[in-house]
DNA sequence: TGGGGTTAT
DNA sequence: ATAACCC
């Protein structure tokens, strides 16, 4: 139904199609260096992104809520919900009360407890994987995976005939026409049609619906992948970034360009993509400093050269929850209890060995409400080392950790109301963290010279809490 | 605004 | 340790 039958080349390029064209692109041509020869490399991205993820992995864990309108609550917010209740009116991160005020029939189901769909979320991960290694993760539910290597594989298998008969699979956007003597044109179509595959694997493998998005770079695949939505999936053709990125409303809504920025922005008179391309360089980066200038400048024309970096496993474990009051030593001393309980679970099931940890709180507070405070330690090698076995006997000394690291943000002898608690395991490092003894140890600078000299390591800069 | 994550300074 | 970004 999405498919589209490549158009023959002679119609290629209607509108503005005939400048990119060009270049000495033969069907055959191997290296991906196009553009001219000169210029970075023209790659193949797709940004993945599922479907209501949590009301999805919900749906799952009970059919029964297949085909009524389901919200995922945390808190009193509906955090998520499905297209069902969509259509009625909820929206993402709406109150519960205006939610069910909205829609008195929506189901709400509790989501707080993250395991299911972080679970769910790396196997999606681990199934883009067995495509190509090169997967980011972007929060639970979305992932890059740069295809540039698997296109070009493709099109070394493919016979000049069957290269005539290439498809499109989904959408092109702005309808743009395929041009099958460029050289781009083809390995994007070949990256819709990996595209395409993963999100067949994706739903036959896991039940997991999603979109997708295939472009050049990962700002105009993550644009693009959002453009025909639910469960479709749209490919960028290079002449089209223009009106991509012009079809926004507003910087805000760049991917990149953040709450804070935007309003910095906006002090400036810069609301538009194109107010941001025709702003003054030098003002803005007076203005944001020359690295984020120049990185939303350049990203206010559709250009991104930020690599598709593999997340492989995660770097922290965390667990928090807000409250509307927590005002004693014994109440916070109970939550973190519960807190590093359920983290030492999940560690354990890891295998590898947090070396820090961290506590975060959220102070009442009327005005600042986003700010937190934090502090973190190393954690004593006695404890490490017992942290894969029955965590019993570690939960009492990391507590008491964890309350010394309160007391020091916290002056405990004066009133105090918090909303939020964290803990942070963070450094994680494959089990063996001194490699003494092997040959490791001689052959890797930070221990065998600057560990052992006494000067401080760079890997070793945990702010230090007397203990 | 929840309950997570990441990187840069 | 914080601040910014992402979901």
């Amino acid at each position: 139904m999405e498919q589209r039958r490549a158009g023959p080349a002679e119609e290629a390029g209607g509108d503005e199609a005939a400048e990119a064209g060009e270049a000495g692109c033969s069907p055959a041509a191997a290296a991906p260096e196009e553009p001219g020869g000169l210029g970075p490399p023209a790659r193949v991205i797709v940004h993945v992104d599922l479907d209501c993820f949590y009301a999805q992995v919900e749906m799952i864990s009970n059919p029964e809520l297949k085909g009524k309108p389901l919200g995922v609550q945390q808190k009193y917010l509906v955090v998520t919900c499905n297209y069902e209740a969509r259509k009625l009116g909820v929206k993402k991160l709406m109150n519960v009360r205006d939610a069910k005020e909205k829609c008195p029939q929506l189901v709400l189901v509790n989501g707080e407890d993250l395991t299911r769909y972080r679970e769910m979320s790396y196997k999606v991960t681990e199934l883009l994987e067995e495509f190509s290694p090169v997967v980011e993760r972007l929060g639970f539910d979305e992932n890059f995976v740069d295809l540039t290597e698997m296109v070009e594989k493709r099109l070394q298998q493919l016979q000049s005939d069957e290269l005539s008969a290439l498809t499109v699979s989904g959408h092109v956007y702005n309808n743009q026409y395929i041009n099958l003597h460029d050289i781009l044109h083809i390995r994007l179509l070949v990256g819709s049609q990996i595209a395409a595959e993963m999100r067949e694997a994706m739903y036959n493998q896991l039940g997991l619906t999603g979109c997708a998005g295939v472009a050049s770079n990962k700002l105009l695949a993550k644009l693009v992948s959002g453009v025909f939505k639910p469960n479709q999936q749209t490919v960028l053709l290079p002449e089209s970034s223009q009106v991509l990125i012009q079809s926004l409303n507003h910087v805000k809504e760049m991917p990149g360009i953040g709450y804070k920025t935007a309003k910095r922005l906006e002090a400036l008179g810069i609301s538009s993509v194109y107010d941001l391309q025709t702003f003054s360089s030098k003002i803005l980066e007076k203005e944001l400093g020359i690295s984020v200038a120049q990185r939303i400048q350049k990203l206010s024309f559709g250009e991104d050269n930020s690599p598709v970096t593999p997340s492989g496993p995660p770097q922290s474990f965390s667990e928090e929850d807000s409250f509307k009051k927590c005002s004693s030593e014994v109440e916070v001393k109970n939550k973190i209890e519960e807190l590093l309980a359920s983290l030492l679970n999940r560690v354990c099931q890891d295998g590898r060995k947090p070396h820090t940890i961290r506590l975060i709180i959220r102070r009442y507070s009327s005005e600042n409400h986003c700010s937190r405070e934090s502090r973190q330690c190393p954690i004593p090698s006695h404890i490490i080392q017992k942290l894969g076995t029955g965590n019993c006997d570690v939960i009492t000394p990391m507590v008491d950790i964890l309350m010394k690291l309160f007391r020091n943000m916290v002056n405990v002898k004066m009133p105090f109301h918090l909303t939020l608690l964290s803990v942070c395991l963070c450094n994680l490092k494959a089990l063996n963290t001194s490699k003494k003894g092997t040959i490791d140890y001689y052959l890797t600078p930070s221990l065998s010279t600057t560990s052992r000299s006494g000067k401080r390591s760079f890997k070793m800069k945990d702010s230090h809490m007397e203990d």
